[in-house]
RNA sequence: GCGCCCGUGGCUCAGCGGAUAGAGCGUUAGGUUGCGGACCUAAAGGUCGGAGGUUCGAGUCCUCCCGGGCGUACCA
């Protein structure tokens, strides 16, 4: 009753806050002449795969035993007796071979749930990328064909990754870059146009490179519907010259309406003809590597001498025939994000088979004088989709993809991003739609927004009741699985801190099956023993309150993470006729 | 050939150089007539592809080998 809870630290640097005890024991053993004076190793505050070592644990004895020619134990023993008496923990345990233990105290872990109910929807924020301007770019796929089912990995891991970094503090914009200049976009052209002639009944073949997607038939038909035959020409005359570019804006507004089903909204369009345009951001970089002296014609070409930078090969930026290549649109693109617009933190997420083109990025966005420690570009590994046991591969331009569209239709969105999100960017996934789709407990999304709405359940049956968690006394939470759901609640920083810092977004879905197993147990435990004294509404008002704060916390935490994944926190679960059927 | 990614229980996959390698599904044995069981508890199941090395400590770092994927364009 009455803890100074706002005088403790809070989860997000409780690290941090054993980190400078531990070192300051050191500094005490040091004063006391118990331990000699030695360089300190920093980051030493881990956590123990094992509850039963605590919450935290230090390795610093271990670390330091033989510069400090003292085995392990002994070193953890002494720095135990210099450690002082801090609230926010039990008293420190040493644990062979050379661990001090601590474990969270009571009050501290009380004192999380206000302190997670006042932060609300910003509990669990980090201050790491403060006054930071971040880009997330992804998907990024041609305009040239309707989004397939592995540009939804790159949404989803994207998208979430845009999120994160916003929790942890950067100032973050979501960036789809537009190819709608170049060689792909000409014969995207060519096929349109084939296949709009088609539709007034002329024997027209698509080009041999061009698209021979039926979705083409359909964009033709759309396209006629709009205009008419405003785009026809006589028989044997080229396409009108605006052709291609009202083909590819139909497209573009058809892969944004598909992002935005899948949740996924930019904050800007970037055109890579824009880099030609006006802007001069083309012809502005070019200059300047030319001034470095690091573009050389020959071959009838205009290279960049990469080679002189470390890379295996020169590269080309314009080709004989006097039109940029795609290397060159990016270097421009680049320039434009680091020396434009001042990004300093820029993300790529490409599919994984643009990998080769990362290194002469790199390369290149140092030539023209930004921090190319700056650009990470993130690859995600091909999906290979599962479907009554059997694998679909998806391959390009085999005019046969299962579209982004298409999935959302048969899985949804929140159980398609869950799944991409759950598989580490670098590993080859398998998606398997049956699974995804199914409405039962094999199914882990609904696991996790099941725990949601039940947490909702509980608040709104007790509103029902004329309880509310307001002026819970959490003093009164001191049971293993109450303490336990805290615990996990105060994760969700470290979650967001490794994520943010790793760029795996993986962590988000991980850390939200084990929230929700710490509350379905919580929820669970006074069930089965029937206890009344465990139920979370009971006669004893004061513990109803306090356990509905808890809730209330719970609610809150598992809303975050869900949001960080760009997916719905229900009130309430709909069941749908499949599961009822089954 | 060279370069990058991946190889962890039956399946799909986590695992920031730390203490007995984890989860979900599947399997087995229980609980649960519920503030929404799409729940909970427990068990069985792995020499972390192989061999060396670094370290007090390696699934994690280094080298080599094996297997799978991708790349190695004046395509993107």
């Amino acid at each position: 009753m009455g803890y100074p809870v706002r005088s403790m630290a809070d989860a997000r640097d409780i690290r941090q806050h054993l980190e400078s005890l531990v070192t300051g024991a050191v500094r005490a053993a040091v004063a006391a002449g118990e331990l000699p004076d030695v360089a300190l190793p920093g980051a030493t505050i881990e956590r123990p795969k094992d509850a039963a070592n605590g919450d935290y644990a230090s390795s610093l004895p271990l670390r330091l035993a033989r510069a400090a020619m003292k085995p392990p134990l002994v070193i953890a023993e002494v720095l135990v007796r210099h450690l002082p008496a801090d609230p926010a923990i039990e008293a420190p345990e040493v644990a062979p071979p050379g661990f001090i233990n601590f474990r969270l105290s009571n009050a501290f872990l009380q004192s999380q749930v206000e302190w997670v109910i006042s932060a609300g929807e910003r509990y669990a924020d980090l201050a790491i990328g403060a006054g930071k301007k971040a880009q997330v770019e992804f998907v990024s796929a041609n305009p040239t064909g309707p989004l397939h089912v592995g540009n939804g990995r790159g949404a989803a891991i994207g998208d979430a990754l845009a999120s994160t970094l916003g929790a942890a503090g950067y100032e973050v914009e979501r960036e789809y870059y537009v190819n709608d200049a170049g060689t792909q976009t000409d014969s995207f052209g060519d096929t349109l146009y084939a296949r709009y002639q088609q539709l007034f009944g002329r024997a027209v073949d698509i080009p041999k490179d061009g698209y021979p997607g039926h979705y083409m038939v359909e964009l033709a038909s759309q396209l006629k519907a709009e205009a008419g035959d405003r785009y026809l020409r006589p028989e044997g005359e080229p396409a009108p010259a605006d052709l291609t570019e009202v083909g590819i804006d139909l497209m573009v507004r058809g892969i944004r309406s598909s992002l935005a089903a899948f949740g996924v909204n930019y904050d800007r369009w970037f055109s890579e003809k824009s880099l030609y345009g006006a802007s001069g951001v083309y012809d502005e970089v070019m200059a300047l590597l030319l001034a470095n002296g690091q573009l050389v014609d020959r071959e009838g070409a205009r290279w960049f001498t990469s080679s002189d930078l470390g890379e295996d090969k020169d590269n080309v930026v314009v080709r004989s025939d006097g039109r940029p290549t795609y290397y060159a649109s990016d270097i421009a693109y680049h320039y434009d994000k680091f020396v434009k617009r001042g990004f300093s933190l820029v993300i790529d997420v490409w599919g994984a088979d643009h990998h080769g083109h990362v290194s002469r990025l790199k390369t290149a966005t140092g030539a023209f004088g930004a921090d190319a420690e700056g650009l990470h570009v993130l690859l995600y590994q091909l999906v290979v989709l599962k479907r009554g046991g059997e694998i679909v591969r998806l391959s390009k331009r085999s005019g046969e993809i299962i579209t982004l569209d298409e999935l959302i239709d048969e899985v949804g969105a929140d159980a398609a991003r869950f799944f991409f999100l759950l598989r580490s960017p670098g590993a080859q996934m398998e998606f398997d739609l049956d699974l995804a789709k199914k409405q039962s407990n094999e199914n882990p999304v609904f696991y996790v927004q099941y725990a949601h709405a039940r947490l909702a359940g509980i608040l709104r049956r007790a509103t029902e009741q004329g309880l509310s968690p307001e002026g819970g006394d959490v003093t009164l939470l001191t049971r293993g699985h109450e303490l336990a759901l805290v615990r996990e609640m105060m994760r969700l920083s470290e979650v967001i801190q490794v994520a943010a810092t790793t760029f795996e977004p993986q962590h988000l879905p991980h850390y939200a099956m084990s929230l929700a197993t710490a509350f379905h147990a919580f929820n669970d435990a006074f069930k089965v023993q029937n206890d009344s004294a465990l139920k979370v509404i009971t006669e004893d008002e004061a513990l109803s309150r306090a356990r509905l704060r808890l809730v209330q916390a719970a609610k809150i935490s598992l809303a975050r993470v869900l949001g960080l994944m760009g997916m719905t926190a229900p009130e309430r679960m709909d069941r749908a006729e499949a599961a009822i059927e089954g």
